[in-house]
DNA sequence: TTAATATGTCGCCGAACGCTGACATACTAT
DNA sequence: ATAGTATGTCAGCGTTCGGCGACATATTAA
């Protein structure tokens, strides 16, 4: 599933979670946060610190990824322009 | 690419900004953070706001991913116990 | 080398964090 | 109905954030 909000992390946190069968203040303790903060992020809190995200994604096991593709922007040619001159000025050089 | 730690994330985004011949105040400047956060972030600052630094993955076409599968923690029924007598208990009230 | 960019780091600031503790309101099971 | 559990929210507190401006140190270009 694409991941594109913090509401989205939160949705899926609190599906795994259940899934788990755990309390919020169960999966606060394995995480190491405050049942106050589990709160947060599964209402997409969107200033959630990264870190702690990311560790109840682990405890979770959810596994995240990134996809390394290229969706290019729009429409240009990626084919580097080449300044000639410059070319010809740095060879005379050495 | 699996990502599990900020300094994951932050090496991605590196990587794709380089790519894009993007500086980091040009970085910054389209996300609508200072310079000095993109350095937090590239990195691998852990208490980055998570609304920012998913921001940053979107203008840098960054798609993430959760693989909604499942990885048995270790080994065990998945099947729920019923307790007999609750049910009875319960069939008898209604 | 020299000049121009890019990147990393510092201190100061107001704002927001995440924590604890306490309540209030669901939801469940008996 | 009623107790037990789960969830959401509040205030108060110390800590850290992210922004700004200024430098210091790479890295790149001429």
């Amino acid at each position: 599933m694409r991941i594109r909000t913090p509401l989205e992390f939160g949705l899926v946190i609190r599906e795994k979670r259940r899934q788990r069968k755990l309390s919020q203040a169960e999966l606060a303790r394995k995480v190491g946060v405050s049942r106050q903060w589990i709160v947060g992020v599964e209402r997409g809190k969107s200033r959630s610190e990264l870190g702690l995200v990311l560790q109840t994604l682990n405890v979770l096991d959810i596994s995240l990824s990134v996809d390394v593709e290229r969706p290019p922007p729009a429409s240009d040619a990626t084919i580097e322009p080449v300044d000639i001159d410059a070319v010809i000025e740095a060879a005379k050089r050495r």
